[in-house]
RNA sequence: CGGGGCGUAGCGCAGCUUGGUAGCGCGCAGCGUUCGGGACGCUGAGGUCGAGAGUUCAAGUCUCUCCGCCCCGACCA
């Protein structure tokens, strides 16, 4: 490939709206433009990065027996509505109608259709376990997309989906969908870690992320320094440290005078002490408007996402002044004790006595205690946070990391297929539900993760299995008959050995050919210059490598060679 | 959806406070000189100043409405 014939510019600057370092890259090394708002065009140096990084999450998908198909963009309103998904996803999906009123979807993902097309395709037990997947765009109108490609509206994404007869075969296929996912990501450059995560509003309590951990990522992980747990904040919990005083030895609340202290912090200053000795109280709505307290220790935050989950609700506010009426309450001396709402206790409140609000104005009571004072039920609803103790080996102490969340797995059990009526006969000739597991990865996601987490301050540094090309021979100039010769004899001789070679013979000065070399990243170049040549040498210099090599032309074909079948280690 | 910021040439920006001929750098085109780290000279092309309405003799600049984009948060299997 001449670059001088290349449809995409490489910028010098990169346009004002790029904020991480791989975006910014990712614009200015002509990978992808944007369109409109999460919404992008892979150029022709990106896309072959895309088509790279699907190779591989393909030969890994293929290698656990795995099928490939393709399903359609546009998606049928009807089986979204049998599974309640046409409501609930509203939000955040692109719709459209045809021209006879019948509505569609741009799918969201393909739960609903491989569920349709498995019962038609797997009518018995023996025709399973099954693997499918396909490469295929999805849409989903992000109120925020960001940062490029990590966060965008329509994106392909391959995604997989597994069947079989019961809880048992849904673990060896989520298991090896695990594996696949490990030497996948391993393969194209990633360092993912799984962690577990959040299930959501799909039910299911198997999940996990593997997130490659950055400052860049908008997730947060919980991370234990002395054991192997792993969770998203979304669903990490921690050891409960020791236990409080007994409820025995402390004395019946009394009611003490806390004027115009309405936050724990004022009460942290007034009555000198510690966050954790009072109880925050939080009054909250959901979706469909029921109200519900929520007790935490003093030093914490609810997290909202746990509690939706415990809730099975979409949404939680804060409570209106009439919920707070209603509930007996008084903001700013809020409690649990007589609050006249249903009451959640986070797992982290004690047994001992703790300060909380009275439900009067300008009063508190102390020695409030967990069982004797108040009831509630007892539920996980705060916030993990750095240096608390991990709760599975109970004794490391979590850091918590920020991650891309490059893909995920998913076993749901049978929550479309009872929803879809989705059976298949067993071996004793009843009817079952499928059981089933989906398992995706965001290709453009991919690419910028990788990008992220391959560079320099030069330019992008790519892993030589994605890389656009494999060679970058660069003239210099190319406008010297001897150095072109010379420069295109040797593209020659690269790719008639299978080498995929970019060419620059741009009529650009070196430093402008070298420093968008070192943007673009491709893995080794080879420069023929008039200076070289005349003592027969090419230069031959790896992207991630500070010093480059001189050797003999007529070894340059078989250095190269030597460089470039690093890659092969990576097949696995 | 809440908060903040920004829309002027392909990209990066100035001009707006105080209304009066639309600018700079990069990039682009032509010619010439250069050629190992984003070279140089000369010439040139390129603008509905996001859109609409208003105020005014006169609007890139002031007012209003709308649209778009970015960031933080919310949301997001």
């Amino acid at each position: 490939m001449r670059q001088s014939k290349l449809f995409g510019r490489t910028l010098r600057e990169a346009p004002a709206e790029a904020q991480t370092p791989g975006h910014r890259l990712m614009l200015r090394a002509a990978i992808a433009k944007p369109l409109a708002a999460g919404l992008y065009t892979w150029l022709p140096l990106g896309f072959r990065v895309a088509k790279k990084v699907e190779q591989i999450i393909r030969e890994e998908q293929d290698r656990i027996g795995a099928q490939e198909m393709e399903m359609p963009v546009l998606t049928p309103a009807d089986p979204w509505k049998q599974t309640g998904r046409w409501e609930m996803l509203e939000p955040i999906t692109f719709r459209t109608t045809d021209h006879n009123g019948r509505e569609f979807m741009v799918s969201y993902t393909h739960e609903e259709f491989v569920h349709l097309h498995a019962m038609q395709e797997i009518q018995s037990y023996r025709q399973m376990p099954q693997i499918v997947y396909h490469f295929q765009s999805k849409g989903r109108d992000e109120a925020r997309p960001r940062a490029g490609l990590l966060r965008v509206r329509e994106f392909v994404m391959k995604d997989a989906y597994s069947f079989d007869v019961d809880q048992a075969g849904l673990e060896k296929s989520y298991a090896a969908e695990y594996g696949a996912y490990e030497r996948t990501f391993k393969r194209m450059g990633l360092d993912a870690i799984s962690v577990e995560s959040d299930t959501g509003a799909m039910g299911g309590d198997v999940a996990h992320e593997f997130q490659v951990l950055t400052e860049v990522g908008e997730d947060r992980i919980a991370i234990c320094a002395n054991c192997d747990y792993r969770a998203n904040l979304e669903k990490a919990t921690r050891h409960m440290e020791g236990q409080r005083a007994r409820a025995d030895v402390v004395p019946a609340p009394t009611q003490i005078a806390t004027p115009g202290t309405e936050s724990i912090e004022a009460l942290e200053a007034s009555l000198n002490q510690p966050k954790h000795a009072f109880l925050k109280t939080l009054l909250f709505r959901d979706q469909s408007g029921k109200v519900v307290a929520v007790v935490l220790p003093g030093d914490r935050d609810v997290n909202e996402a746990k509690l939706r989950k415990t809730l099975a609700t979409g949404e939680v506010k804060f409570a209106s002044d009439a919920d707070f009426a209603a509930a007996g309450a008084v903001r700013g001396y809020i409690g649990p004790v007589g609050l006249k709402a249903r009451v959640l206790v986070d797992t982290g409140v004690g047994g001992g006595g703790y300060t909380a609000g009275a439900n009067k104005k300008d009063a508190h009571l102390r020695d409030v205690v967990l069982g004797r004072d108040f009831q509630g039920e007892r539920v996980d609803a705060s916030d993990v946070r750095e240096g608390d103790v991990c709760p599975k080996c109970k004794v490391g102490r979590l850091t918590i990391k920020r991650g891309v969340e490059v893909g995920n797995i998913f076993a749901y059990g049978t929550y479309y297929s009872d929803k879809m009526n989705a059976t298949f006969v067993d071996e004793d000739g009843t009817r079952r539900p499928f059981f089933g597991g989906s398992y995706g990865i965001g290709v453009g996601r991919a690419v910028q993760t990788i990008i992220e987490t391959h560079h320099d301050d030069k330019g992008i540094i790519w892993p030589p299995q994605v890389a656009p090309f494999d060679v970058h021979v660069l003239a210099l100039p190319v406008n010297d008959d001897a150095v072109r010769a010379a420069a295109e004899k040797l593209v020659a001789d690269l790719e008639s050995r299978g080498l995929d070679v970019l060419y620059d013979d741009r009529n650009e000065s070196a430093g402008v050919k070298l420093a968008d070399s070192d943007l673009i990243g491709i893995p080794i170049r080879a420069t023929v210059s008039k200076r070289n040549l005349a003592e027969d040498k090419i230069e031959i210099k790896q992207r991630h490598v500070a010093e480059p090599l001189m050797v003999k032309s007529l070894e340059a074909v078989s250095c190269i060679e030597t460089f470039d079948a690093e890659k092969l280690k990576w097949r696995g």
